[in-house]
DNA sequence: CGACACCTTGAAGAGGTTCAAGAAATGTGG
DNA sequence: CCACATTTCTTGAACCTCTTCAAGGTGTCG
């Protein structure tokens, strides 16, 4: 019934350069990590580049690592030295507090940065975890500030990463503050299959890669509710539901309920 | 009974140069905006700048805008092109969508930095409305821009005002997606008192500068319940509240209730 | 195949909202 | 400066949404 598969979903589309071209080491510019290669470049780069400023910022992006899932990219406490491009996979960024209290503050995807909240003091206040196995991009923060003194547009992109984070908390607050529990479904699962249909994937199919509890952690909802939810929503035909795997039937009804214009009912 | 009044919590602090020295200019180094002399500077601005370098930022700050109570600093969907530095007053943010919600993302006094939201879409994403006759520095972000390419205080400094922001909203997300309502009244007047103390005020007196509808806007709950939660409070003897004049009589008390250390009741 | 994590559903209960009325403070114009 | 209009705040009662507690079902992985 569902055509979406997990490897649909994760890795499949990516070409990896260094992999591919590892057994003919002819031409030394394509072994290192190339951001120029990258499909995920529009995402994670600034445009315009002049080939050298790109070349530049290669050397900044010179290291990959690969999380498992489940494991931890950074932790709360943890020193701050680097942002993270996400190359492949999925994280959820989440704060814990001593007296047990916990939050989801997001759920982020391929060619999305990670990271930002280590800068202020130096070290990380939440913990970002990969929901299915993950590669990231490692960038030393001091040498994006570094090269960002240099390069123009470099600059203007950190800010508009950081400004884009600012915004994108301020709807989320909206959605707490100010949704019910069928309006912050909705407005997740629009949120995520735009995203993910950014990234070329379907704008009707998607798969979850987090559990219903973590998808009410962020949505400030119990567990039971959000699975209450989908259930109704099925009981609509909004929706279908197969365990992680949901197919969107309709769209507008949806944004109808994001948009409380479903109230005359 | 309160000691705290209107002009004891606002601008009575804060000297101004320039009106000082207007009527006699024999020295053009007072006549401009100084930061120099500015006591929120601790607030605004990197440590350790030398001589220079904060004379070049001061030519950044040159210009100051005055806001009456009520009155928009700036508005959602205008032009972007500088960030506002709070020299008196206290303002809310607020984001409306077309069919009509509203949340208040936060509120802000002086020496905090307000506009950061309209760098990602170079146009404004909330509204900063004063919540008290207000005075800002403008900060042509261009210019912060071109000044933190050669100022590396600067710079780093830009950073972590926006990574701060970008914590902060952690904490509301917390708040609004974990806590209960006395909780989160709780936590929102440690908070704002907190704040205050940092800036010479009382630790135990604060006048609210927002409604009952602002602050449950902020908190995620209705008016009434604000307006029955301050009531539980008095009851408990854990405040005073005279319309908006608080006084807290057990700071424990509030912490408690916020690290839901009282549920053995 | 069994253990474990995850999901669904029901029933009862709590917390917050809604609606309504009145009181207190604030602002405005004569 | 007072009277009146307006805004803001408080409180009660009924209602509704979401949570809590509980049980059973489904899927996954060693």
């Amino acid at each position: 019934m569902f055509e979406v598969t997990p490897e649909s979903m994760g890795t499949a589309k990516r070409g990896d350069i260094a992999s591919d071209t590892k057994l003919q080491p002819i031409t030394p510019l394509s072994v290192k990590v190339a951001c120029s290669n990258c499909n995920l470049r529009e995402l994670c780069m600034p445009m315009g580049l002049k080939a050298d400023e790109l070349d530049r910022i290669e050397e900044v992006v010179a290291v990959r690592r690969k999380v498992k899932r489940g494991a931890h990219l950074y932790s709360n406490g943890e020193n701050f030295s680097s942002l993270f491009a996400i190359r492949t996979g999925f994280f959820k960024t989440c704060i814990t507090t001593e007296d047990g209290r916990n939050q989801v503050t997001g759920f982020q995807m391929a060619g999305e940065i990670i990271g930002l909240d280590g800068i202020v003091k130096e070290h990380h206040t939440c913990d970002a975890i990969a929901l299915e196995d993950a590669e990231v991009c490692v960038m030393p923060f001091d040498r994006i500030e570094e090269l960002s003194r240099e390069v123009v547009s470099l600059q203007r992109h950190v800010h508009k990463i950081m400004s884009r984070e600012i915004v994108r908390e301020h709807g989320v607050m909206l959605l707490l503050g100010s949704m019910r529990a069928e309006e912050r479904l909705a407005a997740f699962l629009l949120n995520l299959v735009q995203r993910l249909h950014a990234r070329g994937f379907s704008q009707s199919e998607l798969l979850l890669r987090m559990t219903r509890e973590e998808i009410g952690s962020y949505l400030g909802l119990k567990l039971e509710t959000v699975s209450r939810t989908f259930s109704k929503f099925v009981e609509d035909k909004i929706v279908e539901v197969k365990q992680r795997h949901v197919r969107i039937l309709d769209t507008e009804a949806l944004k109808l309920i994001v948009n409380n214009n479903h109230k005359p009912c």
